[in-house]
DNA sequence: AGGTTTCCTGATGAAATCTTGACGCCCCGA
DNA sequence: TCGGGGCGTCAAGATTTCATCAGGAAACCT
């Protein structure tokens, strides 16, 4: 069971949260003062936690800054606004992601994952070796074969949304959801181009991939 | 044979499930009285529980407190009010889900085998081994005697939906319920031909199944 | 503005997967 | 002994999913 901490003062939102979340395997503790929500942090310790942004005491952004300060734990913060700079604001103060309200359920559910998948220790590998490639994901670089390779920021999302699982199968719906937005997760055609790209650029033998392979009707999976 | 507890006092609603719950796989044994909820939890030791919260002697959200404080039974919460504080009652005592009456058998169903899910600890086993088989769920990936095998997602449909019952037997209903969807109950004939070709990829001899074992008459079972 | 890179998109053939019907086996009851 | 139901196996279409290419639009850089 995933622990949340749900730090939100709208109470009808939150009466559907302590709905729906646990179905999705979380556990679920709310306040609706931007005040507690660090003596919660400490009592309940979650393994993520939700922050509204207009909370009635309290600015949302210095509970953030406040979880942050204690512990890496990964927050996503709600707003009603989508201006730019709020988010950039957030983002800045260290949230994982932003989430402007309304939201569907499976947004946010989809988000809360990719919040948690990137707090998994997998993520902190930062250079991937095989026998052809060399993969540095902080500095952005790629060598086939002691070349270096280009690739285009597209593509580096998708081979970055792949090395978040290395020998793990991502699914279509997960990486066009990282890569390209929640309102692209059936463009299936895109993925296809850009794998392919990828397996071109990366592949000894982009016919018959030994890294980037295919799982028909699932996803893809990159094997180290 | 998973064992259910209802507790409800509406003759009519227990005769239907008492019923129909067997054909899927369910030992009901029901009370009207919330009274006896708890003395029969103890020596009947179900796997879940449903709870009716309009019971004539005690409150329902009590019988399920008191459920929950021996053991972490799941519960189901039945009520005919949609009321959203009833609801949050009822999940904040404890409840796994609540259903409103009137409910479909096939949604009660579906509500069951999810609560079961989750608490099932078989949910958290990430990696299955037996004397030739790793399978990895969340990776996706399975092994026999070292070498990796596909599985089709269909083929893994149905070995997933094993697995979240280990050792118990699983109605081809249910099967053909969680991995085609609630119009192909009936087909049995898709179950035969993919459980074969399971066993033609995961067994050392196909023809003597030591894993995917048949239950005449009533479904198959896999056997760690 | 001009040139370049990147992205989207539709078309095509190939591959993988699913469905479906046929057939034989085994067990059990008539 | 015969017949029927449930099961396992097989393989031929039917269907879905993939890989690849390339032109044109859009974005980017200078």
């Amino acid at each position: 069971m995933t622990r949340l901490l749900l730090v939100e003062d709208d109470e009808a939102l939150v009466s559907t949260l302590r709905l729906t979340l646990p179905a999705h395997g979380f556990d679920v503790h709310a306040t609706g003062r931007g005040g507690d929500a660090l003596v919660l942090a400490r009592t309940f310790q979650p393994d993520v936690a939700i922050v509204d942004l207009g909370l009635p005491d309290v600015d949302g952004l210095d509970v953030v800054r406040a979880l942050r300060a204690e512990s890496d734990l990964p927050v996503l913060v709600l707003s009603a606004r989508d201006a730019q700079h709020d988010k950039v604001g957030a983002l800045d103060v260290g949230a994982d992601d932003y989430v402007t309200k309304p939201f569907g359920m499976d947004e946010l559910l989809a988000r809360l994952r990719a919040a948690l998948r990137r707090a998994s220790p997998a993520d902190r590998v930062i250079v991937f070796r095989t026998d052809h490639l060399v993969i540095d994901r902080t500095a952005r670089r790629v060598e086939r074969d002691g070349e270096q390779v280009h690739l285009t920021p597209t593509e580096w999302g998708v081979l970055e949304a792949l090395l978040r699982f290395p020998g793990r199968v991502v699914t279509q719906r997960d990486l066009l959801h990282d890569v390209w937005g929640s309102q692209y997760v059936d463009e299936v055609a895109y993925l296809r181009v850009y794998v392919a790209q990828l397996r071109r650029k990366l592949e000894v033998l982009p016919a018959a991939p030994r890294h980037l392979l295919t799982e028909p009707g699932v996803g893809y999976r990159f094997e180290p």
